[in-house]
DNA sequence: TCTGGGGTCCTAGGACCC
DNA sequence: TCTGGGGTCCTAGGACCC
């Protein structure tokens, strides 16, 4: 029996735990920059406020109903997600933890509506966030059950697929639209549409030989998990990343190379950062820049695809190589509104030929840098490229404390 | 005025090999 | 005049997820 567990409205609900006075409010948690609606509590979804609506269009109703507004709280919310992964480890035989607030679990045979109420219990108890579980034979199903546990409340958070008879769940899916199955997104949705396949229901009637022709493997995988055939196993082993990403939109435009070269020094450190503690090397990577698409006349984007010599994870060598990238598409009169680094070709360290002794003195330099800046703050040490303050540092007005990662802020009992 | 960030997988087409 | 078959690797673009 596959489980999916996950945690309700979680960015929300993480705010929540720790201001209890937000229970009966609308609240919302804002993306980077708090440009858009990435979190809802149910209380904002009846108010109409939609998933990744920027924050502007909804501002009348924000004021009109008194939504209460938060900035993202990675810190906090990575460190809520760890504790709730954690407790679920030791409730399940298996665990495949698939984003911030999901997470697949492998159960031996047992009450399964039992276990799963005990699940949503323990969780609500030793953590304070509220989740909801779906239980069947495949992930995809595992998916649906959980769907159908949050938009029923009659469920109380839990359904097990396979303590409903057949017909009931016949009758159940072909109510759900096909458009809210992992996997179908909106161009999906639209070209089964067209073909008359609208529920749920008529995806997993429809012949999979015929429907991987006209749509690919994946289309195939999924009705056969539909139909309670495995496709996709419990991955309880992470496999290496295959890129690492670091981008930003400025707070403010930048339209001169220092700023830029601030900007992309210090996405590069992160990248690197991430790199390292995955003992990770990489030999390639992206860079660009680009204006705002929303208010620019012409969208404009520079990228270049730069190519180091050997896998790396030396973050002066790394340096040199996309200032230098940066100096070739970089162009004035340009507002530029985001930037970002990618790396790419990333291998274990284990694996690839090395200069060991080169490698082990930098190797040195870098963990000793990592030590400081944990122990101090991450900016106590920069490169020559990165500035104090960079003034396209993000916005974030409504930030709640770090509650949990902060000596400094802490939650003070009275 | 104000519009996020970080990932994965699949497919088609081109270059190249024997 | 007639112009094969089988393969790999790389890349860009499209689709999806949270």
């Amino acid at each position: 029996m596959i489980a999916l567990v996950d945690v309700n409205n979680f960015y929300v609900s993480c705010e929540r735990v720790f201001n209890r006075s937000l229970e009966k409010t609308p609240v919302v948690v804002l993306s980077n920059n708090d440009g858009c609606i990435i979190s809802r509590s149910n209380q904002a979804k009846l108010l109409g406020i939609k998933m990744g609506m920027p924050l502007f269009k909804a501002q009348s109703i924000m004021r009109q109903h008194k939504v209460m507004i938060y900035s993202s709280n990675y810190p906090l919310y990575a460190d809520m997600s760890n504790r709730v992964m954690q407790l679920l480890g030791k409730l399940a035989e298996d665990q495949e933890v698939y984003s911030i607030d999901e997470c697949f679990l492998k159960l031996k045979r047992t009450n399964y509506l039992q276990h799963g109420r005990l699940i949503r219990f323990k969780i609500l108890k030793d953590i304070g966030l509220p989740v909801c579980v779906g239980m069947a034979e495949t992930k995809t199903l595992a998916k649906l059950a959980n769907y159908v546990a949050k938009k029923n409340p009659e469920f109380d958070g839990v359904v097990c697929f396979s303590e409903i008879d057949l017909a009931a769940q016949n009758r159940l899916i072909k109510k759900i639209p096909v458009s809210e199955l992992w996997g179908i997104g909106v161009r999906l949705a639209k070209r089964l549409n067209e073909i008359g396949i609208d529920s749920v229901y008529q995806l997993k009637t429809a012949n999979p030989k015929w429907m991987k022709q006209l749509f690919g493997i994946n289309m195939e995988r999924m009705i056969y998990e539909l139909n309670g055939i495995q496709c996709y196993p419990i991955e309880s082993l992470k496999s290496d990343q295959k890129q690492i990403i670091c981008s930003r939109s400025f707070g403010q435009t930048i339209d001169n190379f220092t700023d830029m070269a601030d900007a992309i020094a210090t996405f590069l450190q992160r990248a690197v950062a991430k790199l390292r503690k995955q003992e990770l090397l990489t030999k390639e990577m992206i860079l660009f820049i680009r204006n705002n698409p929303f208010t620019a006349k012409q969208p404009i984007q520079y990228s270049i695809r730069l190519k180091h010599a050997i896998h790396t994870d030396h973050h002066e060598q790394l340096m040199r190589l996309a200032i230098a990238g940066l100096t070739q598409i970089y162009q004035h009169n340009t507002a530029y509104h985001k930037a970002g680094i990618i790396l790419l070709d990333l291998k274990r360290a284990q694996h690839v030929n090395q200069d060991y002794a080169a490698q082990t003195m930098r190797a040195n330099l870098s963990n000793t840098l990592d030590a400081i800046r944990s122990k101090y703050r991450h900016n106590i040490i920069t490169s020559g490229w990165q500035s104090k303050d960079g003034k396209w540092q993000m916005k974030q007005l409504n930030k709640s404390q770090r509650f949990t990662t902060s000596w400094q802020e802490l939650l003070e009992a009275c």
